[in-house]
RNA sequence: GGACCCGUAGCUCAGCUGGAUAGAGCGCUGCCCUCCGAAGGCAGAGGCCAGAGGUUCGAAUCCUCUCGGGUCCGCCA
């Protein structure tokens, strides 16, 4: 139960006990936090819907509420709300009980559920992007909230690697090196072991291929039959396959490795192949499939579509499957390896229709039900003019490029402070890192998920104000400070402290500690990562109010001391959580 | 053409199950380190919440329209 689910069920006794519904004691956070810590507006409703004078109304539940051993104080105001404090023995006691557990106040799921989160998604061949930023930070950090939540996650990259384009690259190396073995019908193999290229090549042959598809219908075709030799298993298209996964999965690895980004799984389009041909034919048995222009399709629209929603094409004229029937193919190899409760997938807005599509399926199929399905789009990266994201010289941006971006930038500001003066050699090349990645991916997630996005450098990499490295600054000052505690202090504290108040700031900070589960179950229920950004950061700032008002270590009262000193342990535990929860690495120090 | 999303401070954005004085960061002005880390804190300037109607005691929030921007609409993913 979080704080306002307490509270709200305080404050509904007072309206139930007066007649009315008890669901008008909603409580939450007041917006108005030099007026009172919170409010309840529900005798404005109960007026409405009863035709009565509000301040009448919010009198009668005062009434109720005066003399609660959880309530300071509590007045009626304006045109009816009811404004109130919690007492501090009440408030002292919530946070010692949150103090003392691990995961310090983080809301937990009732029902617990396994998912499987599908993000990140790149394609083999093509080096990772700007573009692919937001699939990989948002479905890492959802995966780590929902984990804290009690639930059993899986993350899986799903990779793009059945598709045309290996098609289109088969085709273009067969241009370029016919002489390849690969290419031989005749031969039998076995295949060498070391690929005819190198991951340059193959970054380089991507784009020529693509741009020769587009220019030439006959080049074209020939990556459309590639294609599908590929799928139906010509032995040396498999091999020279392997080679473009092999090569384009190492250097993936190191991206998302630098990005504390970490998949459980890493299938692709690819290991939905064996469930393919036994799914098209049950799918046929069903009777979803009809034929059209040579391919196979079904039809998914309804009556009650506004748009049109059309037809899924489950294998073209050409025999070779897309990814509608590799996406639908993979549900069934995740309820066969993961018999997951639900599947998030975490991938552009722009693919919104062809998950309507495929969800309608698998549905209609019996796969999956479709309301367990669910697509988490995000916006579109734009550069600064609201056009897609190119760098200076008209390219996109890479995610090699970007790190290495943020992690200078650290450098510098670690040295401009004086910070890293003593860093060893290991942590000169460790921290920069953290800290820019930090800052990258709290930029990132800050932003609301669902929204289109801009793309803006310097915001990237600042590091003052709103930003990951505040909240790291916060961590890492925390422990400064304790460091200069005494250690008999700590040992008391650490047996568990009834806190005694004395600021203001103090209040706030212990506050905002135990709004950690509204606002956590608040972004998960609406799988928005950046309400929990929000979350961190109020708190990282009222410690940093606390700080600048209140002596901690050394103040002179042994009871506001140790207050303090518990405080300050809390702060940093429960920004620690949320960090890990949303995968952003903290330093150990910085 | 149809469907959907967006328009809030100079900039980037929160807030949108209707409620008090519309918030944050950046930028700008001015303060605060003989005192636990100033990547910090304090104070300030800056808004007809795109526009017009409507519903309501009350609208940035709900409804309608207009203007402006974006996305998607069968063999790419």
């Amino acid at each position: 139960m979080t704080l306002t689910d307490e509270l709200s069920s305080i404050v509904g006794d007072a309206f139930e006990a007066n007649g009315f519904d008890r669901k008008f004691g909603q409580v939450r956070v007041s917006d108005r936090p030099d007026l009172c810590q919170f409010q309840c507006n529900g005798a404005l409703a109960v007026a409405k819907s009863e035709g009565r004078n509000p301040r009448e109304i919010g009198q009668l539940v005062l009434d109720r509420l005066v003399g609660h051993n959880s309530i300071e104080h509590v007045a009626l105001a304006g045109p009816g709300f009811l404004n109130f404090d919690l007492n501090d023995e009440f408030l002292g006691e919530k946070l010692k009980a949150v103090a003392s557990t691990e995961s310090l106040g983080a809301y937990g799921a009732s029902n617990k559920e396994k998912i499987v989160i599908d993000y990140g998604g790149p394609n083999v061949a093509k080096p990772l992007h700007v573009g692919h930023l937001r699939s990989a930070i948002i479905g890492e950090a959802l995966k780590g909230i929902l984990r804290l939540a009690g639930h059993e996650v899986t993350g899986d990259i799903h990779l793009g690697d059945w598709g045309l384009q290996m098609g289109q690259l088969i085709s273009e190396l067969a241009v370029r090196q016919p002489d390849l073995v690969y290419f031989d019908p005749a031969y039998t193999g076995p295949y060498p072991e070391e690929p005819p290229i190198t991951l340059k090549d193959l970054e380089e042959l991507y784009p020529i291929a693509s741009a020769a598809c587009k220019a030439d219908n006959a080049r074209a075709e020939q990556a459309r039959v590639a294609t599908q030799e590929l799928q139906t298993g010509r032995a040396g298209y498999r091999a020279l396959w392997r080679h473009f996964v092999d090569l384009s999965i190492a250097d993936m690895k190191n991206n998302y490795a630098d990005l504390s980004v970490e998949f459980d799984v890493w299938k692709g389009e690819a290991d939905a192949d064996p469930y393919i041909e036994e799914m098209v034919k049950d799918l046929e048995a069903k009777s979803l499939v009809e034929l059209s222009d040579g391919a196979k399709i079904i039809r998914v629209s309804r009556e009650s579509d506004k748009k049109e929603v059309p037809p899924v094409i489950l294998v073209n004229s050409k025999g070779a499957v897309g990814y509608h029937a590799t996406d639908i193919a993979t549900i069934l190899d995740r309820k066969k390896n993961h018999d997951p409760d639900r599947i998030l997938y975490v991938v552009d807005n722009r693919q919104a229709l062809h998950f309507e599509q495929l969800y309608r399926v698998a549905d209609a199929a019996g796969y999956f039900p479709e309301e367990r399905l669910e697509h988490l789009g995000f916006g579109t990266m734009n550069g600064p003019d609201k056009k897609p994201f190119k760098t200076r010289e008209g390219g996109v941006l890479k995610l090699r490029d970007l790190i290495d971006l943020v992690t200078e930038k650290a450098r510098e500001r670690l040295a401009s402070s004086g910070f890293s003066d003593d860093y060893t050699e290991e942590e000169m090349a460790l921290i920069p890192q953290q800290i820019g990645v930090a800052a990258l991916k709290f930029a990132d997630l800050s932003n609301p998920r669902t929204t289109d996005y801009v793309f803006d450098l310097e915001r990237f990499v600042a590091f003052e104000g709103k930003t990951g490295p505040y909240l790291l600054y916060a961590v890492v000052r925390v422990d400064a400070v304790l460091s200069k505690a005494a250690k008999e202090d700590l040992a008391t504290v650490e047996g568990g402290l009834d806190f005694v108040f004395q600021k203001e700031e103090e209040r706030r900070v212990a506050l905002t500690l135990l709004e950690f589960a509204d606002a956590m179950r608040s972004s998960i229920d609406k799988r928005l990562p950046h309400i929990l950004c929000e979350h961190a950061y109020t708190l990282a700032q009222n410690f940093s109010k606390f700080y600048a008002a209140c002596r901690i270590s050394d103040e002179a009262d042994r009871s506001a001391r140790l207050t303090r000193i518990a405080l300050s342990i809390a702060v940093k535990r429960q920004l620690s959580v949320i960090l890990k929860a949303m995968a952003i690495p903290v330093p150990a120090r910085m």
